[in-house]
Order: C-alpha cells, then structure tokens, then sequence
RNA sequence: GGCGACGUGGCCGAGCGGACUAAGGCGGGGGACUGCAAAUCCCCUUAUCGGCGGUUCGAAUCCGCCCGUCGCCUCCA
C-alpha cells in the first residue's frame, strides 16, 4: 500500500518516494523557548510525531530533527524583563519543554539542535551564500537577496511584484531591496554575541533550519514540516538559502498542519487567547488533548474549546474501556463453548487494521482511522453487553476479545500513542499531579473498604446505604460501577 | 489592497466526479440490562452538503459569480 501525502509545494496528494529508502529524513521546525508551549505548538508537535510513528510502523528507518531556537528578540526580551541572561531563559523553557513532551508523550527526536549550538555551521552557510552572490554585507548586518533567487515565491505561491505591491515590507536602510531578509545581525550592546566575518552579532532566524538540517541530515531531505504560519517567510527564506546553495531540491516533501485556532481566531501569544499545555494536562489526561488533535485532518483548522475537550474525554474514555474491559471480562464465569468455527471478531479486527492503515496512507487521514477504530470498539461492546446480560462468557468470546483489545491496544499506543499507561495509570497520574495529591495511595485504601462496606450493605438490601455511599463517593469525584464480576472505581 | 484556505446533520468532523441510501465522535430522546445507577448494546434525532448559475450520462465533490468566516503578507507551530 504506498502512502500518499499533500505537499506544499505542489499544491497537490502525491505518492511518498524517500530519496533513499528505507531511510526517511524529516525535518520540523522546533518551539521558540521564551515561555511555555500551548495548544497551536501541542497541535503540530503531536501531528508530526505520530506520522513519525507511522512512517516507523511502515518499516522506514527515519531520521527526525527538531530544532530549538533559543536565541531571537523574544528570548532576548524577556530576559531583559527579568534581569537576567537570554540563556538561563532558554534553558528555564527547553527544560519545561521536555516536561510537556513527556506528558503529552511526545517522543524526542533524534537530533534536538540548538541554535547557539550551531553558530560556526550558521556563519559557514552564510559565507557560501556571499560567495555564491545571493548575499551581501551592509554594516554588520548580512542579507539575503531575493531578486537573485528566481525561485523565490514557490512554496507560498506568490510572486516577489505582488509582494511589493503588498508594501507591507520592512523598511531598512540597510537593505538593498525590502524583500531581503536577515541571514546575520549586528548586535546591539548587551545582546547576545558572537564573532563574524562581519563583526560582531547573532544569527537571524531564517538560517538556522538550513544549517541545522545541512548538518544532521544533508543537502535534501523528505519531509521537512511545521505549521501553516511557518510557510511564508520562514519556509520561503529556507528554501532560497538552502537552494542557492546546493542548486538542488531542498526538501522533496513540505508538510503543514493547519493552525489552532480560538473562537474561529488564530491561537496566538500576541492574542492572549491560548492555553498552555500544561493547562491541559493537570486537568485532563494528556491522551484526551492527542485524541483531540486526531480527529481532526491535520490540514484544516482545529478550533479549540474546553467543551471540545469534553467530547474528546468521553471517547475516550470508551476507547479505554473497550481495551481495560478485558481484565473485567476474565473475571466472570467461563462457560466453554466448541461450536467450532472462528469467531466474527478475527475478521472484523483484521478489517480495522486494513481499513485503519489505509486511511492513514491517504494524507494521514487520522479522523477517517479513528472511525474504523470505533467501529471496532463497539463490536467490542456487543461482546461485552452479551456477557453482562448472561452474567458470564463464553470462551471463544472471551478469546476473541482478548485479541481484538490487545490488537486494538497495540495500534492506539504505536502509532497513536495512546493508552500507554493503561495498566500503571496511577502512578503516571501521580507523576503529573505530584503536587496536587500527595495521599493518593492511603485514599485508594479507604475507597476500597468503602466499596466493601457497600457490597454488604448490598447484599442485606440496604438500598439507601449503598447508594448514600455512592452518591457521597461521586461527590468527591470517584465513580462507582457494579459490574456482574463485582465493583470498580475510578476517578473522574 | 495582494495571495490562499474554508463553509457538510443539534454540535464537532471525514468524504473532494459514480458502491453517498454522506464515515466516525459528542449531545438529546426512547428501549434492553440493573434493586436504582454507571458501563455496554439497540433504535430514533440525522443531512441533498453556504447561495445562484454552469460543465457532465452523473457533482457535496469540477468551473464561474455572490455571501460569510479565517489565515498569510511583521515574530509566530
């Protein structure tokens, strides 16, 4: 089955040819580390990371970078702001970075390059772009030339007259035409510094993806990916540098996820409308964030909302219990049944498996993967609505289920990277919420005998004891349900 | 002003020329199960696809115009 992926560049689906299969290199552009990350960055950082886990699960050898940029005016801002160096800053936000990856189980890349970590790589591209012509020196400050370049415009698909006519350019003295862009600045004094051909001063932005991916990936790569905000300039300038410099194809595939948005609005810092993903997850399980991104094309807009977040939570909350029910299932009475013949659910799980790779090998459609995972899901359910009526099971159904939940297990965590702490939820949850419940072991104890008590006040038929302690233990938000194999709580 | 995207049921959201009698999720109503709940299942809510006009044997899907929303053009995932 060949992947199909819509690329940038060419406006249009095309199949996905690695330049050198089995071997994928992808490139993405990383956070600015000057604050913490919200939605918009959650939002691309799950989408790439679980193509990433497909293209894996494809059996190609990928190669992933992801950058940091940890030195620009807004590091430099900020740590003006509080009066101290741009690099405590950065490394304030890259530790509090990795914090939200391991929540939101974002898994590392290969290589995590820092800028400041690739000065010398950053002035040597900009050296070869002098020498090649496309960029000159104007008082400490480097530019790039666009009007040399005459590919300029064609991922963005706009011409550099209509730009111009667009007139909303910076204006700069230094600048021969206000359509170049910044490879170097001159530094003022007390910014961040380093030693140039031209003087003193700091990288622009632009250059850094182009050294970084020369660098630990080469002079093309496959994919190279980021947020639909990222396409012009910043993409744009990337491509003009790197192309100059090598005449060659930069990046065969440009892949970009739609932006988040709130109340129809671009999620943004400038706007003050976005939530941090630490928001997200103290108060809901970081699967319920992944869930929401996947059932959304990873193209179009996502707009964000709490409710939104409910509705994510509740299928969710079915895409676990389909998978724990397993453990409840083998509780109850087995009955042995040898009518022979294989199950329906064998078939119906190799169908998901089809259908659910085929959806993602069409432009990752993730939303279209989900439907075949829920329709799965309820054939689940009927297993289990049958063994509730019986108040026992048969073993072919308790066998099948077993396979058609682990099967439907292994694909959410692999490729989806959900479920993963399905049987150590406790003490993930613990880890999240260190600070917000300390006594979480000693509590589990006491619902449990509470639990108990009410079996027996069950059993006596002392209705209005059992549910007293129900509905008083639903108060403090723990939820009781009587199953044929006995009771079971959990939080809510 | 320039360039681009989008408008699908109560809400969200796939589909992008023929298997669409339009996936899936969420919500609401009814039922099965339950001491009552919860979970699960079944049924209904539930669609002619922003409007108008074209192309085609055939359009939600292509083209044109109009209306509406948003993005980029300045740092932004």
């Amino acid at each position: 089955m060949s992947l199909k992926i819509y690329n940038t560049l060419t406006g249009k689906v095309e199949e996905f040819v690695p330049l050198n299969p089995p071997k994928v290199l992808i490139y993405t552009c990383g956070v600015t580390v000057y604050d913490d990350s919200h939605v918009g960055h959650g939002r691309s950082l799950i989408v790439f990371d679980t193509f990433r886990r497909f293209l894996e699960h494809l059996g190609y050898e990928v190669k992933f970078v992801r950058n940091f940029t940890d030195v620009d005016d807004k590091i430099i801002n900020r740590a003006k702001e509080e009066c101290t160096d741009f690099m405590s800053i950065a490394n304030r936000y890259i530790a509090s970075y990795y914090r939200d990856m391991e929540a939101i189980r974002v898994r590392p890349a290969d290589v995590e390059p820092r800028v400041t970590e690739h000065i010398q790589e950053i002035i040597e591209v900009i050296q070869r772009l002098i020498e090649k012509g496309y960029a000159y020196e104007s008082d400490g400050d480097v530019y790039f030339s666009v009007s040399s370049f005459k590919d300029y415009g064609k991922l963005s698909k706009r011409s550099p007259e209509e730009m111009e006519a667009g007139a909303r350019v910076e204006p700069s003295e230094k600048k021969r035409d206000p359509l170049d862009f910044a490879l170097w600045k001159a530094s003022k004094a007390g910014e961040p510094a380093w030693d140039s051909p031209w003087g003193k001063g700091r990288p622009g932005w632009h250059t850094e993806c182009v050294a970084m991916v020369f660098k630990h990936l080469g002079e093309t790569i496959d994919i190279h990916g980021g947020g639909l905000d990222l396409v012009f300039p910043h993409h744009e300038n990337e491509i003009a540098q790197a192309e100059a410099i090598t005449g060659r194809p930069f990046a065969r595939y440009w892949m970009h996820n739609g932006l988040v948005t709130v109340g129809g609005q671009k999620m943004s810092k400038s706007l003050g409308n976005y939530v941090t993903l630490k928001e997200i997850y103290t108060r809901y399980h970081p699967d319920v964030l992944r869930l929401l991104v996947l059932f959304t094309h990873y193209r179009s807009p996502l707009d964000f909302s709490w409710e939104k977040m409910e509705e994510a939570k509740r299928a969710y909350e079915r895409l676990k219990g389909a998978v724990e029910d397993y453990e409840l299932l083998k509780k109850l009475e087995v009955v042995e049944d040898r009518s022979g013949g294989t199950h329906p659910l064998y078939d119906k799980v190799k169908e998901m498996e089809e259908n659910f790779f085929g959806a993602l090998s069409d432009d990752f459609n993730t939303p279209e993967a989900l439907s075949h995972i829920f329709s799965l899901v309820t054939e689940l359910g009927r297993i289990k609505n049958r063994a509730y009526r019986e108040g026992r099971i048969t073993s072919s159904d308790l066998e099948a289920y077993r396979f058609a939940s682990e099967s439907l297990h292994s694909t959410l965590r692999k490729i989806f990277g959900l479920l993963e702490d399905l049987y150590h939820e406790c003490e993930v949850r613990r880890v999240v919420e260190r600070e917000l419940e300390p006594g979480d072991v000693r509590s589990s104890e006491l619902i449990d005998l509470l639990v108990e008590v009410r079996a027996m006040a069950r059993r006596e038929k002392q209705y209005k004891i059992a549910d007293y302690i129900r509905d008083r233990l639903k108060e403090i938000g723990i939820e009781l349900e009587d199953t044929p194999a006995g009771t079971r709580w959990r939080k809510v």
